[in-house]
DNA sequence: TGTGTTATCCTTTTT
DNA sequence: GGATAACACA
């Protein structure tokens, strides 16, 4: 195949490979040019070893070679870094006259593989005997869904108190994920719900019924209607033979229900290439195990190829050595060393600071110093465990007037304004959403769970005879309600019959919710502002089903600290959980709360397995530094999950994943730095009784 | 049957 | 310190 291309194509190809060192090389080339489908391939690349940019090379170099783009299916862990990647292969390729020309469109396949699978389901789904017009629901809904169930089957009532919802969906969830059984999940993992297997099983098959009569998919669907559609003989070779090519990345953090689907697509592992870093595996928690990427090369026959990557770009030595050592503490991982050429003689900060209050004050003075030195704020990060460690610093930026963007924790789509605003979509989209239907309704006065189930089971019997705008106008509201009804039904009837094009329908929910906004909360202002910034992003959808599909499966993640999110290009500082910060890079880091507690978590300190996921996480964020690296520790710690007796600090200390051997490792100090006490001369106590004088002075004058 | 109030849970990370 | 469930009342 290489023989074919053209010379100029031959030497811009050779141009790019030579920027790439041998095992990069490696990856990018292996198989291809030889004839048939490449054997498979598992790169295993260390932090900031340039994977992202192996992997786009090695997809432009597919598409330069002769492989149809349309052909190859990318999954990687969001959606952002599957836009990341087509950005990258289109500009690889570019200048390469006939796949400049096929990657017009980018790449059609790439993808998390939740969002691959909801659009391949969509397109199979009446061969499937699955209704095209299905709606996703979130976990929120989803667990309301089991919920209701839950009720139904009158756990609620029991003497001992049931698993709430969100834990039943957890297990249900891992189940379905890990393809372990009841039993061994809730022994493994949820222990104190082993008394309720059967109970759980019963509520499992309620649920299972409920979404499929309502018509809904939740997040483990996407996977596990996929892997049985491929597990289908009837489909199994339509689906394997629809791509040529099948790349994953980050695939330490998928489950074996993904490993499932893959090797369903490509069972002798040819055209299979996946990439990932067994050190960087923190996703355990929903299901993913880090035996995937470790069993991959024996699961076929010959085994697959095995590349690695070792050599660091991104960090300075130091930085590097004292991940290394992080890392090198684990009880088991892959054997692998990363090396460097970029020396530093700064070592990574190890800041001891007295509370998180002056952690923040701390974090922020550094951050305008190095903004002063000529650091843009966006090439600085801060990082933390969980996204509430980083509420003391959100206030004190706040305080300075300071920008930033905030990745993890709380969503948008999680607050009661926009999920109402959604669930009217979802129900109008489809009828049988029950969840949807359930929480529109209730939003009218005088309607509560009662009277929401009565109508809602009418609107279901009649499916088929009546549209879902007759059924409600054929409903007698209960009396309270009557007033609001004529104005619920008008509404209802153009969005379900869409009278009104989308994204104008938007807008005509909107005026109809805005009285409910109102009267149930307090601040509706703010609310609205929100529904608003909402009208405008669904505007930007060209329907009302791609909307709620890619609203669910990719939601905006960011949170801004300003009002509205910042301008582009505006300079703003990076908060980030450590989790979302994955596969980035900063010059300038900071790593929040480096105590026992946040990091390991005291949730997570569990068996050695939940340790070490812990510790990995610490290199995660370590590794994302490219210059400058600060791991900050407060030694008093606010206890915000305290019994009655109230206002209670603890003593933290520094997280047993630095233990005193790898202090040289590090640059310790204390901040603010001690001041030099000199002996109390007379002079001295004479200066202390004075500056009490003037804080008293303060005090006084703050109510002038 | 709906709603407002109080008591009690749980509290990580995310597709 | 925030959401959710049980409870009492209208």
């Amino acid at each position: 195949m290489a023989s074919a291309v053209a010379p100029e194509v031959a030497s811009k190809v050779s141009a790019w490979l030579a920027k790439l060192n041998d095992a990069q090389r490696a990856a990018v080339e292996h198989g291809v040019g030889e004839p048939g489908a490449p054997a498979p391939l598992v790169v295993i690349a260390g932090a900031g070893s340039g994977k992202t940019n192996t992997l786009a090379h090695r997809v432009a170099h597919l598409v330069v070679n002769g492989a149809d783009p349309h052909r190859i299916l990318l999954l990687t862990f969001s959606r952002r870094a599957a836009d990341e990647m087509t950005r990258r292969v289109t500009r690889i390729a570019a200048g390469v006259p006939g796949a400049a020309a096929a990657l017009a469109h980018g790449l059609m396949w790439a993808g998390t593989f939740h969002g691959v699978g909801a659009r391949l389901l969509r397109e199979y789904a009446e061969r499937i005997g699955l209704a095209p017009g299905f709606t996703i629901s979130d976990r929120e809904d989803s667990a309301d869904l089991v919920n209701l169930v839950r009720h139904e089957l009158g756990f609620s009532a029991k003497e001992r108190r049931f698993p709430s919802k969100s834990t039943c969906l957890s297990i249900y969830s891992r189940v379905v994920n890990t393809g372990a059984s009841l039993a061994d999940v809730l022994a493994r993992a949820f222990p104190w719900c082993c008394e309720w297997e059967a109970d759980l099983r019963a509520l499992f098959a309620r649920y299972v019924e409920a979404k499929q009569a309502q018509n809904v998919l939740d997040y483990d669907d996407l996977l596990l209607y996929w892997s049985h559609m491929a597990a289908e003989p009837a489909l199994a070779a339509e689906l394997s033979a629809r791509f040529d090519h099948v790349l994953v990345d980050e695939y330490q953090d998928t489950n074996r229900l993904q490993a499932s689907i893959l090797l369903a697509l490509k069972p002798d592992g040819r055209g299979l290439t996946v990439v990932g870093d067994d050190a960087q595996a923190i996703y355990s928690f929903r299901g993913a195990t880090v035996r995937n990427i470790l069993d991959f090369p024996a699961q076929f026959d010959p085994p697959a190829r095995q590349v690695m990557l070792e050599r660091n770009y991104r960090s300075t030595a130091p930085i590097l050595e004292a991940s290394n050592a992080v890392i090198g503490l684990a009880k088991e991982r892959f054997a692998k060393q990363l090396w460097t050429e970029r020396a530093s003689a700064q070592r990574p900060r190890l800041v001891t600071v007295g509370d998180e209050a002056t952690q923040a004050r701390y974090v922020v003075e550094q951050v305008l110093e190095a903004r002063e030195a000529g650091m843009k704020l966006k090439s600085q990060a801060v990082l933390f465990r969980a996204a509430h460690h980083s509420a003391a610093l959100e206030v004190e930026l706040a305080r300075r007037n300071i920008p930033f963007v905030k990745f993890g924790g709380l969503r948008f789509l999680d607050s009661v304004h926009v999920k109402d605003v959604l669930a009217v979509l979802r129900w109008a989209e489809n009828p049988l959403d029950r969840v949807a239907g359930f929480r529109v309704v209730q939003l009218l006065p005088g309607v509560g769970p009662a009277t929401a189930a009565r109508l809602l089971d009418q609107v279901a019997a009649c499916q088929g005879t009546w549209h879902t705008a007759e059924a409600l106008a054929a409903f007698a509201p209960p009396p309270r309600a009557a007033q609001d009804w004529a104005a619920f039904v008008a509404m209802m009837s153009t969005v379900c019959s869409r009278a009104s094009a989308w994204p104008a329908e938007f807008e005509l929910i909107r005026r109809w919710y805005e009285p409910h906004l109102e009267r149930n909360h307090e601040d509706a202002a703010m609310r609205h502002a929100d529904v608003l910034q909402m009208e405008s992003i669904a505007g930007t959808y060209p329907s009302r089903e791609r909307f709620l599909t890619e609203l669910t499966l990719d939601p905006p993640d960011a949170t801004s600290g300003e009002s509205g999110v910042p301008l582009l290009d505006e300079d703003y500082l990076i908060l980030s959980t450590i989790h979302s910060a994955k596969g980035q890079e900063w010059r300038n880091v900071f790593v929040l709360n480096g105590v026992d507690g946040c990091i390991p978590s005291d949730l997570g300190t569990g068996s050695d397995e939940e340790i070490d996921e812990e510790r990995r996480l610490l290199y995660v964020a370590m590794t994302r530094a490219k210059e400058d690296l600060h791991i900050v520790v407060p030694q008093r710690f606010y206890v915000h999950n305290q019994t009655q007796s109230g206002d209670r600090h603890v003593w933290a200390s520094r997280t047993r994943f630095i233990p005193a051997p790898l202090l040289p490792l590090f640059e310790a100090r204390a901040w603010p730095p001690a001041p030099v006490v000199a002996a109390p001369t007379a002079a001295g106590l004479a200066a202390a009784a004075h500056a009490k004088v003037e804080i008293a002075a303060k005090l006084r004058k703050m109510w002038d």
